[in-house]
RNA sequence: UCCCCAGUAGCUCAGUUGGCAGAGCAAGUGGCUGUUAACCACUGGGUCGGCGGUUCGAGUCCGUCCUGGGGAGCCA
């Protein structure tokens, strides 16, 4: 017999000959007439398909009855009209077989609504409740998009490193990746770190950030784009951050500024395409639950052009606006949360680019434009999630390169390697990093981030 | 890391000026001819986050720690 995915069995036209349906009991409706209904889901979407279990069944009474939320089952029997509402069709049960039981009373799900905050200490479950199925298929389907979108437009999916020896990218702060007896050192007291014991033979760190490397990769294959996990031992405790994350970051050779922001914003609305042509049903149960009027705001912006202005004009729109903020603004000063958000929520309404940021407040790599006050680099600010992606033109130009090293008081020997792609033939390159996880977070209104990955990791929590 | 708020039944929460621990849902049992957050009735269910203190008496007041949430900073 074939055995098919409940989104498929819902496809299927009444009358269809008998399949096999696998999944977990979301719950169950006995009849005294003497038979039940289960509905089950398997994750393949987010609706699930009403079993009719008569009570001719054989185990019926011994097991059937039994059922409850989250037991799993296997169910076999013809696609049929269905006679009740709700639902076009259902499975008309000749044979259930109970594949796992589930304690009711010690079953933490149950069919009602839980908290998020719940659902977060029994992670290893929540995927079987609608919002986080809906989640991690939306991830699925992002990924997914982010190779499409790149591999269409030329862009290699390289892989950078993710452990490095490299410390002082202003990135925040690292996690320190060693094989070194901690215990052993702390129990003969302090002192007397040598790293040339440990396992790379220097310090190491998890990355945060693959940028880069693939800037090493992008002076050679042209376009490049990374796509993996990339760790901040930052203690961050907001809802808009992670410790472990994934991002994505694409690098071109020949690249300005100009055509950064262009490539960051047609990944955006493919990435928002995407969504609403191929994932209606899960975008529908966001708009209907999580975040009224998110399906409306994404097309909008997929229609849209995204405003684009320069750091001067910010500063200039929020110095001319009647509202008080917290955080007074001053031309040199980085965009405090409160001033993103009017820019993005009040003054335009929608995706929002800001370029050309004092050259003080940024990284050594970027562009230095002409008079050195500023730099090329870019922020794209979204409503509620604030800043999604992070990019800028680097410096190709190896002595400025080395002067803003000095500078920012990063040590050009450490960075050798990377002052040789300017040293060897230089090319003007740019590219950006979007926070995938941030990205989810916008797209379906889910407030918290760590509500957008299956096992989130912040400070003092690493659970299963 | 800082500021604010919260922690009471499996879940979501109420609990008055300090005086016998509560509701809805869930679970169990019974009822109900196709239900769909099923419905109706009954039953069981508590270390009031931990520790210490004030008091005749603390869920309630004080101290402290833990956990969670909201906001901020840092950033994607």
């Amino acid at each position: 017999m074939e055995t098919i995915l409940v989104r498929e069995a819902l496809r299927r036209p009444p009358g269809s000959p008998a399949v096999r349906v696998q999944g977990w009991v979301r719950t169950k409706r006995d009849s005294k007439a003497g038979f039940s209904f289960i509905e089950i889901n398997d994750g393949s979407c987010l609706a699930g398909l009403q079993i009719v279990a008569e009570g001719g069944l054989e185990n019926y009474a011994s097991e059937v009855l039994g059922l409850g939320t989250g037991c799993s089952i296997s169910a076999e029997g013809p696609i049929v009209a269905s006679q009740g509402r709700g639902q076009a069709v259902e499975l008309r049960a000749e044979r259930i077989q109970v594949l796992g039981l589930a304690d009711a009373e010690a079953y933490p799900l149950q069919k009602k609504r839980h908290s998020f905050e719940f659902l977060r200490r029994i992670a290893h479950l929540r995927a079987r409740t609608n919002t986080f199925g809906a989640v991690c298929r939306v991830r699925n389907l992002l990924s997914r998009t982010v190779h499409d979108f790149f591999q269409e437009r030329d862009f290699y999916y390289v892989h950078t490193p993710l452990i490095t020896p490299m410390d002082c990218e202003g990135a925040g702060e690292l996690f320190r990746v060693t094989t070194l007896d901690l215990e052993g050192l702390a129990a003969r007291g302090h002192g007397g770190l040598d790293f040339a014991e440990d396992f790379f033979g220097r310090p190491t760190y998890l990355t945060v950030s693959g940028q880069l490397e693939a800037e090493a990769l992008a002076c050679a294959l042209g376009r490049v784009y990374t796509f993996g996990p990339t760790f901040r031992a930052e203690n961050s405790n907001t809802a808009r951050h992670l410790s472990e994350f994934w991002m994505v970051e694409p690098e071109a050779a020949f690249y300005d500024l100009d055509q950064d922001m262009d490539l960051a914003e047609g990944f955006l609305k493919r990435l928002i395409g995407a969504l609403l042509s191929q994932a209606q049903e899960d975008m529908a149960f966001f708009d209907q639950r999580i975040q009224p009027g998110i399906v409306d705001t994404l097309k909008q912006i997929l229609e849209s052009d995204f405003r684009r202005i320069p750091y001067d004009e910010a500063i200039r729109l929020l110095e001319a606006s009647s509202r008080s903020f917290e955080y007074p603004t001053a031309w040199g000063h980085d965009l405090q949360t409160e001033h993103e958000r009017y820019l993005t929520e009040e003054v335009f309404q929608g995706p929002v680019i800001v370029y050309n940021y004092p050259s003080r407040i940024k990284p050594f790599y970027m562009y230095v434009n002409d008079g050195g006050e500023t730099v090329r680099a870019m922020d794209v600010l979204v409503p509620r999630t604030g800043e999604l992606i992070g990019g800028s033109q680097r410096e190709h130009r190896f002595e400025v390169l080395e002067e803003r090293m000095e500078e920012k008081g990063v040590d050009p020997e450490a960075y050798g390697w990377y002052l040789d792609l300017r040293r060897f033939g230089s090319v003007p390159h740019a590219g950006f990093g979007l926070g995938f996880e941030r990205l989810v977070q916008f797209v379906t209104g889910m407030t918290n981030i760590r509500d957008v990955i299956p096992f989130p990791r912040t400070p003092k929590s690493a659970e299963f």
